[in-house]
RNA sequence: GGAGGGUUGGCAGAGUGGUAAUGCAACGGAUUGCUAAUCCGUCUACCCUUAUCGGGUAGCGGGGGUUCAAUUCCCCCACCCUCCGCCA
């Protein structure tokens, strides 16, 4: 959600930015709704001051002088008032409620240095590490060699949950969990993030907050009734920035940072045909998630930073990746600046994405009214938001599967997972 | 799922239709040989004014209703507590 006030303040800037997203100039347009809205809420304001001067002169006589005409003429006054207030009331709710429902409609601007474009064709290379193995055999594909494995099973997946879901067994189960764990350790250990185990099913306004709802109802699963709608979270950021909704933070509390390792969900849409093979797209994954709240001045810092620590896990891993800096064409609605990471798959001779790590500013914590004050001072500032995943393990599974393959299809696992497979590095393909 | 009781400021705690007592704590200010004590003040959002000062509207878990007027009455919902049932 945007501050009326600040495109108010700048709305060449404003629609330039919604011109990097390919939307059309509405500055004005906003505008004048804001100052319709101040208007008529100056006058509902002023007639309610009457009316409230009237009641208070019908509650000063005394209750047991019985009605004498003058106070009856008050009422009736009173009265006719009231039906003046109710009318402009409506007026007023439903010119707010116009320009409410267009500003929730707007992404995010993004920042000075985020490039322009209108697809990933425009993202803009940041950095390298690592450099793609070099295999004198044709590379297997990750669910090539899984099944090889005898460890993952999307044949029965699909008997009891339909397409895009997975059944894992013995090491890869295992594995599952030992790359969760090894992410969750380093960056609670390392880095200081909080470790959180969530709900993954959440609230409307949870999703509206983070800026899922209204308009990405169709890439969600929705469970529940009619009067109350629940979503499984298609990721952990919605219910981890959700946290301090509505809530006003001390300035010392900040930054706030927060891991959680959980379930994701995505009904994914429109994406039919595409990576309809093994891990890269299902409807349920897991991922380990980031989340950070800042004071404004600190989030680009803070972006760096979660950008680092998604990083660090690749590193650990051996994994070949890059850093690409998001066009405005391909950021999320809510993000000023996205930084996604990509992996090398291998197989696919390609850089595929694992992790996104952006900074949504205000955006978040505008719409789910999250603030944070600073001590001595009054009122209240946005504080600003930042997720970033760390990583999305069936995809960091796919991987490793892939860049640790051997000729036979045995893969043999990077040593840092030393302790978390038990000592068991090497997954043998069954003859 | 059923029955009952609750939700008021940082915390505690009054308030049965007339515009939120009181206590404690913390912070700021005044006063003051020091300490202490005392006195004054304290929230959030928005609107008007704007250099400030100031004025106004709204907020008692959330939403609706009745009323000139709602913390108070009515309806719906959420959450918490006690008990019963069911359950991993």
């Amino acid at each position: 959600m945007h501050d009326i006030k600040e495109i108010a303040k700048d709305p060449t800037a404003f629609d330039e930015a919604m011109r990097k997203r390919g939307l059309p100039q509405q500055a004005q347009d906003l505008i004048a709704y804001y100052k319709k809205i101040k208007a008529s809420i100056s006058v509902v304001e002023m007639v309610q001051a009457e009316h409230n001067q009237r009641s208070e002169k019908i509650s000063q006589t005394p209750s047991d002088i019985k009605d004498d005409g003058n106070k009856a003429m008050v009422i009736k006054a009173a009265k006719e008032a009231k039906q003046q207030i109710t009318n402009l009331k409506k007026i007023s709710e439903d010119t707010k409620s116009t320009m409410l429902r267009k500003l929730l409609e707007l992404p995010n601007v993004p920042v000075a240095d985020v490039p322009e474009g209108s697809d990933e064709s425009f993202n803009k290379l940041i950095r390298k590490d690592g450099s793609p193995p070099d295999f004198r055999f044709k590379a297997r594909s990750h669910d090539e060699i899984g099944e090889m494995l005898d460890a993952m099973d999307f044949p029965r997946a699909a008997k009891v949950s339909g397409a895009r879901f997975v059944v894992l067994y013995d090491q890869l189960a295992r594995l599952e969990r030992a790359l969760a764990n090894f992410m969750l350790d380093v960056h609670t250990r390392e880095y200081g993030y909080r470790e959180v185990q969530i709900p993954v099913l959440a609230e409307w306004h949870t999703l509206y907050g983070s800026g899922h709802l209204p308009k990405f109802e169709e890439d969600l699963f929705k469970i529940g009734t009619k009067e109350r709608p629940r979503y499984l979270i298609p990721t952990a950021e919605t219910v981890l920035t959700g946290l301090h909704a509505n809530e006003i933070l001390q300035e010392e509390e900040l930054p706030l940072r927060y891991v959680a390792w959980s379930s994701c969900f995505r009904a994914e849409a429109g994406a039919a045909g595409k990576d309809t093979r093994g891990l890269i797209r299902l409807h349920q994954f897991s991922k380990v998630e980031l989340v950070s709240y800042t004071t404004p001045g600190k989030s680009k810092d803070e972006h760096e930073r979660m950008t680092g620590c998604a990083e660090e896990i690749l590193k650990r891993l051996g994994l070949p990746y890059r850093v690409m800096l998001l066009c405005s064409g391909d950021m999320g609605f809510s993000a000023e600046k996205t930084y996604d990471l990509e992996v090398w798959l291998a197989a696919q001779k390609k850089y595929r994405e694992i992790s996104s790590c952006s900074n949504c500013g205000a955006f978040q914590s505008r719409r789910m009214n999250a603030r944070y004050k600073r001590k001595g001072q009054k009122g209240t500032l946005f504080p600003h938001a930042l997720n970033g995943s760390a990583l999305a393990v069936g995809r960091t599974m796919a991987a490793l599967l892939e860049n640790y393959q051997q000729s036979d299809g045995t893969v043999v696992l990077p040593a840092v997972l030393d302790p978390y497979m038990g000592g068991d590095l090497t997954l043998l393909a069954k003859s």
